[in-house]
DNA sequence: CTGATTTCAGCTATACTGACATTT
DNA sequence: CAAATGTCAGTACAGCTGAAATCA
């Protein structure tokens, strides 16, 4: 019996928000665990290679993660030499965060395992129907 | 400075679903809190006034939650007389777990919380939009 | 005895808080 | 001195695992 769930919360476009997206959000975590890495690394190679060496603050306020995380995270990504930190000269406070090659081919390995978790998560909508997807959903993340 | 996300990200259909399904998820939380209670306990009273008495394991799988977990919840659901929680007389291994008429009351309230998130989170979308984007949901929820 | 149901204690990962040292 | 940056330890919670108790 495959344990029908609630009507009631089917109907909910928030319910169904959460559930789908939590159900995405897994299947990439487990696709980036075979890498030894998580999605919160992802984010951040990316956020370096679409915008060019960050501020440690500012990494950590552009993914919207904590500053004690994302000191975490970095740690993580460069005892795997996929990036770099250097003081800043001009003030000695901040760290400057750069990717490195092997992190720009690291984050083409990673992109790739998202772009597959997608295909999966998508798979039951025809092309038009994703790009309506997209759509909408970026006007409910923008519209903040 | 508004702080953009990376928008090789953002191009990312997967991204966004979990994004702002997490927003949707945490905002609810957050309003439910306000009685005393969390998301899981609105899907469980809202499965039992859906679908009447459950064995504990039955009601567990039609959440897709761990049975321990369901033993806690379904504690502090009783201990708010909301549901009532029988001994099978023809089974006695089974619990059998039904809403009280306080359980009713509560599920009202509970549902006008998510109902008013709900208008949160899809404020930027039209009645059609929210209409088409809880199809393309439920056929992602359901092709599993 | 085997298997199903429930309960409990504990483990892990994530998100967050607060205190601290360093530098401006 | 006050404010900003980064680091570290610790907290809270959800989700999960495994073992024991009860019963079919």
């Amino acid at each position: 019996m495959p344990a029908t769930p609630p009507p009631s919360l089917t109907s909910s476009t928030t319910y169904l928000l959460a559930k789908v997206g939590k159900r995405a959000r897994g299947l990439l975590a487990e696709r980036l665990a075979a890498q030894g890495l998580r999605p919160w690394h992802l984010a951040t190679l990316a956020a370096l290679a679409d915008f060019g060496p960050h501020a440690q603050r500012d990494l950590a306020e552009r993914l919207a993660i904590h500053t004690s995380d994302m000191a975490k995270l970095l740690d993580e990504l460069a005892g795997r030499d996929l990036l770099t930190r250097d003081r800043d000269p001009g003030d000695r406070r901040r760290v400057l965060v750069g990717i490195t090659p092997a992190g720009r081919e690291a984050l083409t390995a990673l992109t790739g395992a998202a772009e597959s978790v997608q295909d999966t998560v998508l798979d039951p909508l025809t092309a038009e129907e994703r790009t309506v997807l997209h759509g909408l959903l970026l006007r409910l993340h923008g519209g903040r």
